[in-house]
DNA sequence: ATAAATTCCTATCTTTTCGATAGGAATTAT
DNA sequence: ATAATTCCTATCGAAAAGATAGGAATTTAT
């Protein structure tokens, strides 16, 4: 799997705010039919990276920051997903495999990491709000 | 994650055997680390996909059905992993998603289904051997 | 002031997937 | 017969993914 539920989840929100502007956690949950306290872990994590604001207390809630052909879908997914890497021979984790110097599979899932990221980076914001 | 371990410890198994000819489990673990009862259990799938012959009894082992370059990474994989897809949305699982219809996300999951397709389908068991 | 609606934070729970193992039956060369 | 092998079914354990709980902090409206 490279797109979690999470991510997807993550990519119809901000779709969301792109298409009404500014909404509530609760609002946004219900327009998008995710888990309420599980959209509002996300949405911590969006607002962290940056991609949304927020404002607290009553009439409160979520906006994006820029605009929406500004996001890459591999810039948001790079904040939602655990990882990206097409194995864990090119993600963080397999730092120190013993095989790297000579594995001849090594090259070809880093070739497979730049096809997926390149694939990403093309798509935008944009290109997931319902065509008008 | 697009190859998990098990995939990718069956492209190693095959790949050694498209080296060497023909091996028993016990070597084919050896050579390529791969825990002995769960190399069992892939090169078990691998016989049943047709990709490997087996013999049994004493002198018994694998080896390949075909020339290494006439195996794609992606036949290979798509019998080993659980699933080559982009996301859960194209996926087996999935049939009957409510949004399928209108979501705009998914055509753009399909494609990045089809572009890692295409990029596994480029690559043969015989860019995973060692070269010469 | 107080109440209501909201975001923020930490912690935990449940389910599924992945990696790996156990034990023994069936087969075959020597 | 025996040893070396593949085949089969079942299960275990750890990690990741999906989701939930409870309450603190903040802000608007009354």
């Amino acid at each position: 799997m490279i797109v979690s539920t999470r991510g997807r989840y993550a990519l119809r929100m901000m779709a969301e705010l792109a298409e009404c502007g500014s909404s509530s956690l609760r609002a946004l949950a219900a327009a998008q039919n995710v888990p309420y306290k599980y959209a509002e872990s996300i949405m911590r994590s969006l607002v962290k990276a940056g991609f949304v604001e927020s404002t607290r207390g009553k009439k409160g809630g979520y906006r994006l920051t820029r605009a929406p052909e500004s996001y890459t879908l591999a810039e948001i997914l790079g904040e939602t997903e655990t990882s990206l890497a097409a194995t864990d021979c090119t993600g963080r984790k397999e730092r120190d495999c013993p095989r790297a110097a000579t594995c001849p599979s090594l090259p070809v899932w880093r070739a497979l990491d730049e096809t997926v990221c390149d694939f990403l980076s093309r798509y935008t914001l944009s290109d997931l709000m319902p065509k008008a």
